[in-house]
DNA sequence: CGCCCATCCTACAACGTTGTAGACTCGCAG
DNA sequence: CTGCGAGTCTACAACGTTGTAGGATGGGCG
């Protein structure tokens, strides 16, 4: 059917080495043989077949991405800035989506399908530390998030406890002192969840704030309907806050629906803010503060790593830790004279 | 590196083709030939090379999917409903982003990197119906979306018309005479905006309402931003409102939040309806009435009739077209006494 | 004039898989 | 006892590409 270097090589009266040649710009072909060659293309409308070239070259070209879920907001966006980066790159990406599902996370690190790409950046949710060994895959694998640390393999985060530290003190800054939490996951340490409690904590500390068990609440996913019912439980609660650090968006979004519902003013009752810089917080009612995460840092610094592994430029380089640089960005949520 | 057949049959004593036809669950094999193979395949970690595979039987089992962009929401679960009925059949599926520019669209279509793909699954933006000759290609190719209709190819859609038809009547159901509508493309016919402006007119037709151009918003692309600045010029523009029609969930958002910011009351003083039915809309403040557009039905005919067109069970078959069912969901944003 | 080297091109093998054709064994019907 | 078909397995070729080795031509230099 498609035309084949064969054909190709047929109608230029060369052999098909020569076409190849051409393809790949070899450096000593004649003038007028290119010619010929690339116009025999052009006319059979020829074009290399990827299958044949990745089995001979061992490589595809695509990288694989593996997310909880694209319907996630913070996900849709990384995996948009990915796809740049890799297309930058000259990458195309596969997407694999988990679903959060440990099961499906383990398996994925073992699936054959994944032969299909040259490497795969993994975003696990469900899988913990004690599945660290895991990662000991045979294939180029660069770790985005915060499940796992200390991993055998190169690994591309955000500064959790940092920024979150900062998100809580810009909320003290503005001479808040109860601030509650939406997002926790119980028991967890080096989750996303885990490490921001840790950044919200250091901040109280910092200002010399009791830490209130109370004001946290836990939930299972960060998804909007979570932020809404976590925040109902706070309220039914009883507890008193005068402000609230949602662990993304998302959940701070929904949690700032239910405040709003309950007839809370923000930011003068509650003074909120978020977390990823989601496009949707510059139109919410109010526009909501929140933490930059540096999504795009993130996105090339993971694409350039995992196609450094893949070419073998930094062959057997112990696993390395990337963190990126994040921005407090102050919206209505948060806006109270200083 | 890795384990091939070869590698199996030596250690298994046997033939490749035997393991292979193991693999490939060839009935006439002893079980305990079965066996020994089955013990070296796991011994020695085997697993097939994709590309090997691709190239001799011709198929990948990936699917490309090429949308303007997943940040976008809509695009983002629309991406999330097609992974996983890709999954479903057994398909992966790379994902491009062609930011609705016209030139990267044909430039998809004509690329020879989607060689690595059995098949398009094809979202145009920036293409308009002049361009539906581009789409004669020689891979099976599903079109997705309105922008070109009596294409050469198969179609998924949305029922436009008949929905914002729905959207509008409901807003007229609930006593509104005066609605805007904020998303409309200038001068196009074809594409979501025309045909969604089209039903609203027939719904004010069905209503004997008149249609005054002056209540339209046009704006270039379907952004929160977009949806606020419309809002901001039809305000400005002085033209009265009692309701208004966003061309989709992101639009109206963005519009409702410059509604309420000029103190306007959703849904006493403007009631409002969507179109996408995103999980955005169900913790917005008010809550965002919307057309829910049948994304998995969407998702699951697109992917059903690719694998039908790359099976080449459906050979010559002429280019069919589908419409998924809709429907009106009611919130907050126009819950009033009908 | 003869040699070498750079340039240009070709034949062949190999990547790992699967389809095709056929070899061999065995049990059973004729 | 022969022949046949079902069951089990193997050898070989092919998918389309690129690396390797090497052949042919011509120019420059000793």
């Amino acid at each position: 059917m498609a035309a084949t270097l064969k054909d190709v090589a047929l109608a230029a009266g060369v052999s098909i080495k020569t076409v190849s040649n051409v393809i790949n710009d070899y450096q000593h072909i004649r003038a007028d043989t290119k010619q010929r060659v690339m116009e025999a293309i052009s006319e059979l409308g020829y074009s290399p077949n990827l299958s044949a070239r990745s089995l001979r070259s061992g490589k595809t070209g695509v990288i694989g991405l593996a997310v909880p879920e694209l319907s996630l907001s913070y996900f849709a966006e990384l995996a948009d800035s990915i796809i740049k980066a890799a297309e930058r790159r000259g990458l195309k990406v596969l997407i694999e989506q988990t679903g959060g599902d440990r099961a499906h996370e383990l398996e994925i690190l073992s699936s054959p399908r994944l032969q299909m790409t040259d490497g795969l950046l993994f975003s696990p949710l469900g899988m913990s530390n004690e599945d660290a060994h895991h990662l000991n895959v045979n294939f180029p694998l660069v770790l985005l998030g915060e499940r796992i640390f200390g991993g055998p393999t190169d690994h591309v985060t955000m500064s959790n406890v940092e920024s979150a530290r900062a998100a809580t003190a810009h909320l003290l800054s503005k001479g808040r002192r109860r601030i509650a939490v939406v997002g926790g996951h119980e028991g967890e340490v080096i989750g996303s969840a885990g490490l921001r409690l840790r950044g919200y904590q250091q901040a109280l500390e910092d200002a010399g704030i009791p830490f209130d068990p109370k004001l946290v609440a836990y939930t299972t996913f960060w998804h909007r309907a979570n932020g809404a019912t976590s925040m109902r439980e706070l309220l039914e609660s009883g507890v008193e806050f005068d402000a609230m650090f949602g662990m993304n968006d998302t959940l701070a979004l929904g949690a700032m629906r239910v405040l709003q519902e309950a007839g809370r003013r923000i930011p003068d009752d509650v003074a909120v803010i978020g977390f990823d810089d989601l496009d949707e917080g510059r139109y919410s009612l109010p526009t909501l503060s929140t933490i930059d995460p540096g999504r795009d840092e993130i996105a090339d610094t993971a694409v350039r790593v995992l196609q450094e592994r893949i070419s073998g430029r930094e062959g057997g380089a112990p696993p390395r830790e990337f963190e990126a640089r994040f921005q407090v960005i102050e919206r209505e949520s948060s806006a109270l004279p200083g």
